[in-house]
DNA sequence: CTTTCTCCACTACAGGTGTAGTAGAATATC
DNA sequence: GATATTCTACTACACCTGTAGTGGAGAAAG
């Protein structure tokens, strides 16, 4: 399951390439990486690593090995931000709301709009 | 200076405990730890990776060596906070922002409440 | 002064990560 | 069928991190 999902920039990078593509193989992953300077057997390794850790599921088909996300962009996300919820906020995820707006990153203005925004799209879900 | 400071789970509670502290030695930061299982050893082992990182800066004072943050809680926070939302949401803090609505870390009412929380600190200032 | 305590520097070691080469098998191409 | 391409598995290696032991120097205590 989700448990605490801990990537490296890295790592993430490529769970969500995988993600975007539903599935691949480790050639697929590279060619639709942004940084495409990696060689091949790099991105492999990762993705073994990656297996190992529960994050992908894998599959022989044909020739190739044919890798699954097990988690989802979101869950990853959601586990991340957590993560550093709980380390930086002591699990309070307003402060880093309040942290945001605090350090400019973002328009106290811009909350208002946000939340209507939101409030707009639970009303169409 | 600061740029990207990027510090694990455990130097950062060492650093913010420094940070608390403004200064001290590696006895001072295992005593004011929030977890004290550690070893003495452990706690000098990482201060020293981090003035070799530039993070903190020592000076021996007698017979000890005290060590002092060269960068503040603030700073890391941003640092550690930027350096998630580059690699998870493409440098868009709103998106961020977004996220801990939606995945109902944050009740969207919350965010009113925190506008005006925030306006009248502002005014304080 | 001798014994004990405490601190620092150095060393150690396992596990994770970034990065990639090599070997061998399977496939595609000529 | 021989050759070139391509994929996986295995191996490698350096660096970071968590964790801590050891040895020696200096300070405190008796």
């Amino acid at each position: 399951m989700s448990e605490k999902v801990k990537l490296s920039d890295q790592q993430y990078q490529i769970v969500e390439t995988l993600c975007h593509l539903q599935g691949g193989s480790a050639r697929d992953v590279l060619n639709n990486l942004p940084d495409q300077s990696l060689a091949y057997t790099t991105v492999a390794t990762i993705l073994t690593r990656l297996e190992k850790k529960g994050v992908l599921s894998s599959e022989t088909v044909g020739r190739e090995r044919v890798y699954t996300p097990e988690i989802s962009v979101s869950e990853i996300k959601r586990s991340m931000v957590g993560g550093l919820i709980s380390t930086l906020f002591k699990g309070d995820s307003k402060a880093l709301l309040a942290h945001l707006v605090r350090e400019g990153d973002v328009d106290p203005n811009e909350l208002e709009d946000l939340r209507q925004l939101l409030d707009k799209k639970e009303e169409q879900e």
